[in-house]
DNA sequence: CGGCATTTTGACAATCGTCAATCAGTGTGG
DNA sequence: CCACACTGATTGACGATTGTCAAAATGCCG
């Protein structure tokens, strides 16, 4: 829950009564074990779930049974906000670890974006922060060896979750197995076993049970390539246009 | 032009007033040469703009001097429709082929979105499509070979191409040279040709000239385990929710 | 025809996947 | 408390895929 405020908060502005909205705009929450779907591939759901503990992912099983994971789902993300333009789902959403899931109405959402210009800007922001969280992972997985894929992995998420106040200066629990990291970096289990030692032995990274530590945060961004511009986690000067209005009342 | 339109039908019920609006939006157009940018990482535009004629693409260059393809744009795609949220690009477009591209305003587009609701949703779904898209190409970089991969890539564009009245029922100009298939597809420029001639000798694929002709189009997305669903081509069901309007008023 | 970009080829090396087995950690029932 | 089962991590051997290098062939354009 404050997860998913700190994270608006990357978006834009908000006031205290902002604030006060979406903390009133999350209704049920649900509590879903491990490696159960949120929503599959065909769903035209009525609500927007989102995630506010544990982690998830977007996939997709191809017909020869291997399974691609396409986006990582950490606290704070939307699962399907867009769903309702697009008519149905695409691809499914499975929990990776136990999660809490907020279900938000259509209702409260359209009620939110009707009345709040900041709370709908910083909506958009998530969407479009998304898109370009895709665009990284389409240059790592093909430009990047899988030693350095999996630097900037453990990167981009230590900054991901320092955004959202789950992560310190250089660890974070990551409640993945290295089969689930298979599938998210497109490569074999064994393949990834080893990378991990490789990374480990070069102490670019550590593993303690399920906290990741980076022992020197700089080494391991400049062994990865990794630079944060794409996940757009500062607002500096970003508010002088009016073209936020562009996705207003498109029904 | 008429890509552009025919493309926003796919997105939104459109009515003969709404074409007319669109055709108005696009004012200054630019003729650009092949391989020259069209924007750049870092830049925070004024203007959107919108491929009229001609491929181009997003790109990344890496630290070492490789270069990352992640979207190929096609006639009626928008370039950067959501900079000012983000505040700076992070990435580069640049053209592949010379291209006609149209330069619309903030204030242009504010007021398409300001005033008609139907535009507004066929922008945002175009937006939705392109994630989806981005989506597929990752499951296709990180779980199919290169030929297969190839094999998808052609078929997508057979779709998208097809959407906008520019492919007919099996074949298409691709003015794409295998170097830059080599940087979309994420691998060397030798691999690529090999791949093309195992597609061209399985019969899968024919190239004349910058012509690529799909003998047998059900066989090639059978090879390639291609289903079109992520371009959401198909307005069906679609209509349902008003929450279309979530990206109402966002500044 | 000559120059240049693009495609094609061959030989070889590096990366990565597959298979199959072993090791380690955790929780359960007896 | 220990045997057992189960999941997840690790290892070795081997083969397949893909990259690199360097050269030759082809096509296009002035």
């Amino acid at each position: 829950m404050t997860a998913f405020i700190k994270k608006m908060e990357h978006g834009a502005h908000l006031d205290d009564a902002d604030r006060e909205m979406l903390r009133h705009a999350i209704g049920r929450t649900k509590q879903i074990g491990a490696r159960h779907d949120l929503i599959q591939e065909g769903d035209e759901p009525d609500n927007v779930q989102l995630i506010l503990e544990g982690f998830a992912c977007r996939y997709k099983l191809l017909p020869d049974g291997q399974r691609s994971i396409m986006a990582l789902l950490v606290p704070g993300d939307f699962c399907d906000l867009h769903v309702a333009i697009l008519g149905e789902m695409d691809h499914n959403i499975g929990t990776l670890s136990p999660c809490t899931v907020a279900e938000i109405s259509r209702e409260t959402v359209d009620y939110l974006t009707d009345e709040n210009p900041r709370i709908t800007r910083a909506l958009w922001w998530a969407s479009l922060v998304d898109e370009g969280v895709l665009r990284e992972w389409l240059v790592n997985m093909g430009r990047r060896p899988v030693e350095q894929r999996l630097g900037h992995l453990i990167c981009e998420l230590l900054e991901r979750l320092r955004a959202v106040g789950l992560a310190d200066a250089n660890s974070y629990d990551l409640p993945l197995t290295q089969e689930e990291l298979s599938d998210v970096m497109g490569c074999s289990l064994v393949h990834i076993n080893r990378s991990l030692q490789a990374l480990r032995s070069a102490g670019l990274i550590e593993w303690q049970g399920k906290r990741v530590i980076i022992p020197n945060v700089t080494r391991l961004m400049d062994h990865a390539g990794f630079t944060p511009n794409y996940l757009h986690l500062d607002k500096k000067r970003r508010m002088k246009g009016t073209s936020a209005s562009l996705m207003a009342n498109a029904n």
